[in-house]
DNA sequence: ACCATATTCTAAAGATCATTAGACTACTGT
DNA sequence: ACAGTAGTCTAATGATCTTTAGAATATGGT
């Protein structure tokens, strides 16, 4: 009877293909390449460069995103834009790095240590945040870049990309508190800003989630260039 | 400044301790033991059986799973009991099998390939059929080992392994229509059985989904022998 | 048409992983 | 104490993955 054999054959291409979705998010690089493009399409160039890997290296790990389907290309041009395939992506993502942050000890530390060990910064809840924003008790900013900004941001939020903070300082009113948000808990633009704006006298804290996990949340999302150039 | 250097440094950490995940979950073997393990605690000597690897094998992979703190030993007697660490590694599990089903057409071929090609078998909706077991109109056969059904298993279930089928047939009443379900829609225990009960002149349906996603789903569930001796 | 730029493809190096064999540990039954 | 069983650990094999270099392709600007 092949029953039994053809049975095992299945289970082997079906767990081999779940296995490629694993493959695929086995690599820190790939990761890291996956949760920058929940933040919106973006090109090769630019992901090489925010990873900090060459731009081969990063074409050789998006091929692999790519063969297990979770990005998609486009071309435009001399560029080649890549986006994730769906929503479904950053939330599994999502869920993988939650996963870890339980299980792992070792996230907890290392995060405890960079982020927990500097001043005080009280991570801000979300819907608390929302409600003070469209009240307008606060002033939110996003230090991600600009093309990440008009994908989509919190709400009333201001596109200070991190590189201009300090020459745009004087623009942002001294009698508010200030939120600060980035790219999430393992990113330290929010940290860096919140320190300089403390050291300037504001009442600054850092939002410990970034643009992907307030969408992800349900929370609204505001798009396009507004609050970028005033 | 290090500043720059850091942040690499702590992302590279961070990013590296998920990927531990993702390496845990990039193998068909493991994707399989994480899945037989979400029935129930399980020995290494069981596992090795139902996934026809060998003991060192088995053994090797469960070690990887529980590096990733995905699953967790216990000693008693000879033997070594597996289980998963926590109910959340069943979710992510579904969660990714979700994701690599939604996204890859190679999954949908196989099994439609497999399961879909044979004789028609409507599978049955999972509160429909709550609601129709709870009325008495249906006998659900639970196709799983006996350890497994004591895990856990739909309420009012019989369990009946696959190999006793043969033997206990004639106690299965006629006039009422049977609902098989086993492992979930990858094993083809319910398969096999619908076969023989339809050609026997049984009404038999398969269960698409298995225990695993009975409970994920937030449905209620029995727990000990209760039907399997009668 | 020609050159520069962005990206991919191919190939090759070293690093890591899967699998198995052999030695070892721990427990059970006699 | 002794033998047998279950499982792990170590080491070694071949297979696969990561990274980089070099060649190839495609686009846009001149």
């Amino acid at each position: 009877m092949t029953a039994a054999l053809s049975s095992r054959t299945v289970k082997n291409a079906l767990y081999g293909q779940v296995a490629r979705i694993g493959k695929a998010v086995s690599s820190p690089q790939r990761l890291e390449l996956l949760h920058l493009l929940a933040h919106g399409e973006k090109s090769v160039e630019t992901l090489a460069a925010q990873t900090q890997l060459t731009i081969k290296n990063a074409s050789a790990h998006l091929r692999v995103l790519r063969e297990a389907r979770l990005v998609e290309p486009r071309k435009e041009g001399q560029h080649v834009y890549y986006r994730l395939a769906e929503e479904g992506v950053a939330t599994f993502f999502l869920s993988l790095r939650d996963l870890a942050e339980r299980r792992l000890a070792e996230v907890r530390e290392v995060s405890q240590q960079y982020f927990g060990g500097r001043k005080q910064m009280t991570p801000v809840d979300r819907r608390q945040l929302l409600s003070r924003i469209r009240a307008g008790e606060v002033t939110v900013l996003d230090l991600r870049d600009e093309p990440e900004f008009a994908a989509g941001h919190i709400p009333g939020a201001r596109s200070l990309p991190i590189r201009e903070l300090k020459k745009t300082l004087r623009s942002i009113p001294r009698d508010q508190e200030v939120v600060a948000y980035c790219h999430g808990p393992y990113c330290v633009l929010s940290l860096e800003a919140v320190q300089l704006l403390t050291a300037k006298g504001y009442r600054a804290t850092r939002l410990d989630d970034g643009f992907v996990e307030w969408a992800a949340a349900g929370l609204p999302v505001e798009r396009g260039r507004t609050g970028a150039s005033r």
